[in-house]
DNA sequence: CACTAGGCTCTGGCATGCTAGTGAGGAAAA
DNA sequence: TTTTCCTCACTAGCATGCCAGAGCCTAGTG
């Protein structure tokens, strides 16, 4: 859910295109995301007006989606805040997440189009040069170019944007950790045997197959959240504390 | 109607009297799902800023969130229209729906709340009484709250939200289509597998239960969709034809 | 008669001034 | 010094005026 008025999603560098509302919005949720606006902190709506040089309509208007993302917590008539990290929020993500990428190999695997097999091969076979490389980095970003391109490979824009919206939360909690190389090789071993059960049109074995990959992913979160406690709040993510 | 806003003190049930952008989107959101805004029609604002006292600006900003919601759809320097229903984006709904709703039953059955449980069974009998009763009606209430609670015990904010969004979206279906009384004695039947599988603490029973629920349930919107076409566009939804 | 060009009007987007409510800090009293 | 209350500055929400772009309708031309 992450472009609203746009029919389309171009590249992420197409800010200057659409209307000043996306433009600001795109700003500061990139803001949020890189971490420049950490959790809890005050919004300054008329620092950002001067900065982008723009008035307060637009301001409002793209502050109020990231609202609606709970990206950010409008106390009305006293201001906005980046909103918090909660452990709850977490896993309730994750388990959104789990749900529908389950759900989404699954239909997969009933009907795989040849191109969608082909770019999972592909992205496999990088996969594994980053893994042998130990680059995390590198790793990360096809892991998230993997998880894309199943999603993708149905077309259903709708679970798209959901899950993208899920991805903006997220990332504000990958920035804190470091994935494990040993977690690395295992999640591409788990990759390969989505794509494999996938490959064998076995519905269930999907299913299961990402259900277990997702497990331990949550279960990495979760560790991460016991031994990084004050980065979360436990209630609701409301703003100063 | 010309009340002054302020005066109440904000509980979380009130929707209605938090700000006048609330009301004009709570208002607009009814006339879309009870069909008074047939999909494909425009959206006049100026006839809503009279109708509702309200300047243009929170009407704006109530149809930027319907948008966000893909209840509408903002053509810019065009105009609003409601979104008209797709059969793609229909199955795209109920495999969502599906996706999350199996995994809830699956969270569930690993550590189900009495209350929940207690309620449930409480819901059960109701619906074998509206379904002796065949009580059609009756039924689909049942049937809206029997999926509410298991949402609702998991205490899920995010997931309950999402959910709500895609029932907004399946109700503008549902007022055209009337479920056959064999569907629902089905149902029921189905609905009561799905708890006893949760009560007897078999995660991949209640999982696959609540596949085939839905899976049912699915599979009567496409033979409506196919029954009645005209009511849809195949292609993504757009304005005027 | 057909087609094109230009303007007319309606729409959403934007800028700006104003209102009301909230929280913090300071002043005054105990 | 502490406590209480008042004031003030700052915020989001709202009203209104203006602008630009997109269709549509008409008139003018081939």
């Amino acid at each position: 859910m992450s472009t609203a008025t746009g029919h389309q999603r171009n590249t992420e560098m197409d800010r200057r295109a659409r209307s000043k509302a996306d433009q600001v919005y795109a700003q500061v949720k990139e803001s949020i995301l890189s971490g420049a606006l950490p959790p809890g902190s005050a919004i300054d709506k008329l620092a950002i007006c001067q900065q982008l040089n723009v008035s307060r309509f637009p301001v409002s208007t793209a502050i109020n989606r990231l609202a609606y993302e709970r990206l950010v917590v409008i106390e009305p008539q006293h201001g906005s805040f980046v909103a918090r990290l909660a452990t709850s929020d977490m896993r309730e993500w994750m388990m959104i997440r789990r749900a529908l990428e389950i759900e989404i190999v699954g239909e997969l695997a009933m009907d795989l189009p040849e191109e969608a097999r082909s770019g999972l091969e592909r992205n496999l076979r990088y996969q594994q040069t980053a893994c042998d490389a130990a680059d995390t980095s590198g790793f990360y970003t096809l892991d998230v170019e993997f998880h894309r391109l199943l999603v993708g490979a149905l077309g259903f824009r709708q679970a798209i944007e959901i899950l993208e919206g899920l991805r903006s939360h997220l990332e504000r909690l990958r920035r804190l950790l470091l994935t494990p190389p040993n977690r690395m090789v295992e999640a591409c071993a788990e990759h390969r045997r989505i794509v494999a059960a996938m490959e064998a049109r076995d519905r269930s074995g999907a299913h299961e197959a990402m259900r277990i990959h997702l497990d331990h992913t949550t279960r990495l979160f979760e560790k991460f959240a016991v031994q990084s406690p004050g980065l979360f709040t436990e209630s609701t993510s409301l703003s100063s504390a």
